[in-house]
DNA sequence: TGTACATCAGTGAACGCGCGTTCACTGATGTAC
DNA sequence: TGTACATCAGTGAACGCGCGTTCACTGATGTAC
């Protein structure tokens, strides 16, 4: 009760002088704070307290806290790339062809808004660069299981959409990208735009009528 | 030479005590703040430095830095406002009904994406709100000179749609969030997104093709 | 099997920074008599 | 028309804050002999 005085919500109170595996811990507590705050909740200082530990320990591990949180927007990539696999995933695929692609890029769309609603900060943290946290990921960095990040993911489904006869092949070049704007728009409206308080089921609603107007204006 | 010693690119360097009209000289400052660096670079002391006044003369105008980045926000959305009208002003009418009423739709997106380019950081001043910056703007603020702020014009254009025919009403509800999701979603991977570096050309058509998108699936 | 030593993870203390905001003030203005 | 005074815009100095980062250090580890 005298020693052993701990701040606040007790660290880990270690008992070694060694953490142990103090990059996890701090990439762990970087995750945590982009969860609740996004990318600017990102700070160096706060993974150190959290990781219980002196802040130039961090020094050891991130050349600098950019690249922290360069290492918690690869997390949060992965994450919404496994969010998407995992909706994938469920697809029945004893169907045709071409309602099976149509319904994987569905389904990526999806779970793209799904994501943003469920995990806002780590969207934003994924999706939203904006200065800080430029620096590019290189390839195989942000994927999931299948090493693919969400933008591959994305692009996969649709020349699957081509290969099943659904979009006429003139029609391919940057189609990605006008989904992808669809979606990303509507998550930004739904997580710090106006439909910011829009009750959960009439949000999937509405993604779900974003979806058919990508899906027939493609 | 040795007295009026003025820092940098000397401010305004008043005669006076008094400044004239110091609220305008902050708010034109903080505008321009945000023109080159968004809503995080309105920085009340910087702000104050420009007008070339001490930083608390700020309070007698501004009750805090989130009021002054307010009045900011709603700077920007009146110049994207602006920026709409004036493309929908230069659109011939002598064109039937459903043709002219589809080409303001296709103008006001334009405009957007154009605007979303030229100032990048207005741009996410008036669009990105980001936990600060919340606080609501009331109607009748930011509006140009029809008094409409960005998102009014949409819908009425798109009001325009149904009137003359081209929308059937059944589409109508949340259509402008339709279209705004995919507009928004596309300036933003432009501005600070993977289509950073595409050259503007490509981007400009781009956005058509986009626009084309959300006319045939509306 | 035991000891010397290099390695390097984490410590302790400090730095300079710029921020928003508060306080008690002073100087110019405009209004009331 | 001239003077006293209230008003209030801008000053000067300071506050506490948390941040990223640097420095010289110390303590535990694991390897070489």
């Amino acid at each position: 009760m005298k020693l052993n005085n701990v701040p606040e919500s007790l660290p880990p109170a270690r008992s070694t002088y060694r953490h142990g595996d103090l990059r996890r811990a701090l990439l762990d507590a970087g995750i945590e704070l982009a969860r609740d705050g996004g990318p600017g909740a990102v700070v160096l200082r706060e993974a150190t307290r959290r990781a219980g530990v002196v802040p130039n320990a961090a020094y050891r591990h991130f050349a600098s806290r950019q690249e922290l949180l360069l290492a918690v927007r690869e997390a949060a990539l992965a994450a919404a790339a496994g969010a998407m696999e995992k909706e994938l995933a469920v697809l029945p695929c004893d169907q045709p062809p071409a309602d099976f692609a149509r319904a994987q890029v569905r389904a990526i769309g999806t779970a793209y808004l799904r994501f943003a609603q469920a995990e806002p900060g780590l969207f934003r943290t994924a999706f939203v660069i904006s200065d800080e946290g430029r620096g590019e990921l290189g390839p195989g960095k942000g994927g999931a299981d299948s090493g693919l990040d969400p933008f591959e993911l994305l692009g996969k489904a649709i020349d699957r959409l081509v290969d099943a006869g659904v979009l006429a092949a003139q029609r391919r070049p940057n189609a990605e990208y006008l989904a992808w704007s669809a979606v990303h728009g509507l998550a930004l409206l739904i997580i710090d735009g106006p439909l910011r308080e829009m009750p959960a089921d009439a949000v999937h609603g509405l993604g779900q009528q974003l979806i058919d107007m990508v899906e027939r204006g493609l």
